[in-house]
DNA sequence: CGGTGGGTTGAGGTATTTCAAGGCTCGTGG
DNA sequence: CCACGAGCCTTGAAATACCTCAACCCACCG
């Protein structure tokens, strides 16, 4: 899977917020360029990711094309984590984007041992499972100017640097995160900016200012 | 929470998989009757509970009374399981349901010291993860016709006895688990019955014999 | 420069919802 | 024992939120 890949094996740095210094855990650094699969959905899950810099899709197909994205991995964020042998979702680096990884096996090894490794895996699937709630909440029962409010405030909290939010997806990957079309989500940001409540700035539409933060919290109930 | 409950306290009965005699888990009974709330949304998760007979129905409301069914937990599903302290749902009981039911820090406890315990606790939450994430695929993408196929086909292979398909929730509770009006389900039960898909059995419409799963499963994609 | 990949906007279509009526079953009380 | 109401389900007709199809614009890039 990774034979054409650059590898970088880099020095030992703190994954899962633990120091692996007296583990067998030597995480790598890969990078994929923009729209690459890091891997596919039923694929054996033979690593665990952390983004070091970029952004991740991470999404389930039907057959005819459909698409439904699930999560999107951010700096920072561990995506691939499979309890199963199995990847359950296609991962895509939305943009160019580094990630760093290691062996899915290693780090069953140290959990085996360590109860405090063991009980951080728990709290990161514990974590994935509530935004998987609250995204079936979101996608059955809310509306798309709720959805799209609450999109905007996830990335508000997630990736807002000095009061403006660098979008890294397209309208389509926002469309298939909200079960919305991407002209429905156009339509929806377009309607935000005539109300004033959010701001575009530059001239790909993908900077974003939100000038009312209230009022999408307002929908959010 | 539970004070105008009978508290009859039983022998110790396996419960997670393991016995649990050597320990100091000792399961309780309790009853509830047909409508009631087991617990609420963000109250305290001190329990964790089993179904041993009955159905439990567990959800999220917004504001304005819009309900999203998580899940329906069956006879032998586990639900209640909070790496947090509060519940992220509300349970209630569908029917007349029987559940046991532990203290969550006693159970706590033994995954402190028990590997096997703490790993049945991950692999617990990795199964509720593994529903969420299919039932968002379901919720942002799927046409009403195959969210009712998806619903029956998970209802046929969870509490199908003797090839009748005894459902114990109402027209809303499904509509509620699949984004849909309890209309929309209706018309689509009919549908399926007129294509002798499935067939209604006595007179309530809630025994369901399916009787060409594979043209359901085909829905399925 | 021409093409490609976003993004927006309009017009029309449609799947699902909403509103409404009616039927059936079952439990309860007169 | 039967009448009655409540709860549940179905079905029809009308409304609508969102989708589909299409045109157009703009920025970027070879």
């Amino acid at each position: 899977m990774f034979a054409d890949l650059h590898t970088t094996t880099t020095k030992s740095q703190p994954i899962l917020g633990f120091s692996p210094s007296e583990t067998k855990i030597t995480p790598s650094e890969f990078k994929y360029s923009k729209g690459t699969e890091i891997y596919g959905e039923a694929e054996p899950a033979d690593y665990v990711y952390q983004v070091i810099d970029g952004a991740v899709r991470s999404y389930k197909l039907l057959s005819d094309g459909r698409r439904q994205i699930g999560a999107f991995h951010l700096a920072g964020d561990i995506f691939g984590l499979e309890n199963d042998d199995v990847h359950r979702f296609t991962a895509e680096a939305i943009v160019d984007t580094t990630v760093r990884l290691v062996k899915r096996v290693s780090l069953e090894h140290v959990a085996q041992e360590d109860l405090i490794v063991a009980h951080s895996l728990l709290n990161m699937t514990t974590t994935n499972l509530q935004h998987a709630e609250d995204h079936m909440l979101l996608l059955g029962r809310k509306t798309s100017l709720e959805r799209v409010a609450a999109f905007l405030l996830e990335m508000d909290r997630r990736l807002t640097a000095a009061g403006i939010m660098a979008l890294p997806m397209c309208r389509r990957d926002i469309a298939d995160y909200l079960g919305l079309t991407l002209e429905t989500v156009s339509r929806v940001l377009s309607y935000l900016n005539d109300k004033k409540v959010l701001g575009f700035i530059g001239q790909n539409q993908r900077q974003i200012v939100l000038l009312n933060r209230g009022q999408l919290a307002e929908l959010d109930l």
